[in-house]
DNA sequence: GTGAAAGCGCTAACAA
DNA sequence: TTGTTAGCGCTTTCAC
């Protein structure tokens, strides 16, 4: 049934159908019984306005790309969440691309959206590139836990440096030198601040000499095969540092495959928080990220810049836990 | 840019330049000369098609609404990219929804997406009501996990009772009797199979007098919380049947703050199967889903329905993993 | 208080 | 081989 169907079927134009619709009767000083009349044709047959028709005429969507390089990894799926309640509450929909960290599919995924003409973006970028973004982006768009460095494009992530510094001097206190990072992909932000952290508090502790990189992804594939080289090492390391929640799984697993033992034969840290960590063997020490804050904010962002409102980037306070994944050295 | 523009500015009329970017300039016999003209004028001024406008015209959308109950489980988040991934090599969209196992988002979620005009809906129900699809639903529909008894609308799910009719068999096999199972919502299909497979598997071995159900939702805090009541009871269950992987790991937890041990105290088995389980401690014994599968057959059907084939149910099976969680009693 | 009609950007039937 | 035109279902300007 289509707005004029019903219309023809109450004797009236499209025109008052619409305005009643759309909640604009005392505007049009529309007389209460008409307005009834309307409200009752359109329940009696399920009348569902055409949204398509709808957006054509308005130019806009009520629609919201999600951009994400992998929903199956929990950061995202719980931050897909939030986003969407968030969304509701403001009467949007998600649109959902998966871009399986790759930069071709996440260009894909950018004109898709952008020719479905959504109101706005949400991306966590895959961070090699970002060309696309800037040329071909008409809408706005804010990013989510990854950014791109001088560039204005508005982003909500946490504050990745401090919550690497504070776990590396973490272990240092704990005895700790010789400490190796994990890391996910180089040359995304998340990474790099991470790193930078983790560097800075190796340097302010001058063992800047013990300073190690490996791996690259932030799947548990890559913290496995990570950490079973790290183990063959004739120097290996006695803690590690896993740049993601991914990764330190994949390093539990090879740990545990290489009948070595957490902590007493090597330590270990995570970044990011997960409700199984506590009961993991051992629990696992964490850095946790305000995910549901990082979802709020991101999506108040967008809504201020499709308002033309100025926003400011954020950059939220990460959570240190404390757990038994980490050995105290006597030195 | 629209296709006007485009068609003005190249001095030809809209007809020809949207022939042949559909891909219609054989089937027309468009000059190749003119075809040329038209891609090079598209690509310079970077012309996107404007979706809403063909999607109106055209009276499909390309666009898949996706309904599930939690992104941010496990389960659902891995079903999620599956079906993305599928849907993206046959160039459709995914509207996503997250009813939050409440009937009444679940409404909302399906007018929300019949106005914007879906082509399909995979949907993971809430289970407690479904009129609203039957009646409502105008475009294929096909279930996921979860179905609804006596009714004809597809689905593709996992043996339910054959997964949990093993697992149970497996208990009783190491010599257990009491076994109590902690369910997830009671109304689900899913749940009621699985609780059929317990109460056949205990029927079966001569010990329904020990048949014990406790628990409500798919959740970390009904998992624990059901867990600490079975705890302190005075006829405790020497093994906890949890029916899927949240409630395995609040059942895990509240084992642990009890100052118990799995499996020396209680032993536990987990519907679901995360990648997480076989470093939990101790590694958690699972059943496993086909997610994967899963998915892929929902895609595969729903492609089917939208193009007038017949379709099939489909129930895959499930796979026991033995790990550590479950302890022999001597009898 | 209500309605006629234009138009959002596209495709396709019909015409040439 | 190309173009004219109607129309998808809705909102809104302008007119009464």
């Amino acid at each position: 049934m289509t707005i004029k169907e019903l219309a023809q079927e109450l004797n009236m134009s499209t025109t008052t159908v619409s305005r009643v619709l759309t909640g604009q009767e005392k505007k049009y000083r529309i007389s209460p019984k008409t307005a009834l009349r309307v409200r009752d044709g359109a329940r009696k047959h399920k009348f569902e306005p055409n949204q398509i028709a709808r957006n054509l005429r308005l130019q806009e969507t009520n629609t919201i790309g999600l951009i994400i390089p992998d929903i199956s990894n929990p950061f995202f799926a719980n931050l897909a969440r939030t986003v969407e309640i968030e969304l509701r509450r403001r009467d949007k929909m998600i649109l959902l691309c998966d871009t399986k960290d790759e930069t071709s599919l996440e260009k894909e995924s950018l004109h898709l959206l952008l020719g479905r003409k959504v109101d706005g973006l949400l991306v966590a970028p895959v961070g090699k590139k970002y060309d696309h973004f800037i040329k071909d982006s008409k809408v706005p768009v804010v990013l989510i836990d990854r950014y791109f460095k001088d560039q204005t494009i508005p982003f909500v992530t946490t504050d990745n440096y401090q919550g690497a510094y504070s776990a590396t001097k973490f272990l240092i206190q704990k005895g700790h030198q010789n400490i190796t990072c994990i890391q996910g992909l180089g040359h995304t932000s998340v990474n790099e601040n991470r790193i930078l952290g983790y560097r800075k508090a190796m340097e302010d502790h001058k063992i800047s000499n013990f300073i190690r990189i490996s791996g690259a992804g932030y799947s548990i594939q890559n913290g496995y095969e990570s950490t079973r080289e790290l183990l063959q090492k004739r120097n290996r390391p006695t803690a590690i540092f896993a740049l993601n929640n991914q990764i330190a799984l994949g390093a539990m697993k090879a740990v545990k495959e290489a009948g070595l033992h957490i902590p007493g034969d090597v330590s270990l840290i995570a970044f990011d928080e997960q409700p199984y960590f506590e009961l993991l063997s051992p629990a696992l020490t964490a850095i946790q990220q305000p995910m549901q804050d990082i979802g709020k904010v991101a999506v108040e962002t967008l809504f201020k810049l499709m308002t033309g409102e100025t926003v400011k980037n954020q950059m939220l306070k990460p959570n240190f836990i404390e757990r038994e994944s980490v050995k105290s050295i006597e030195s």
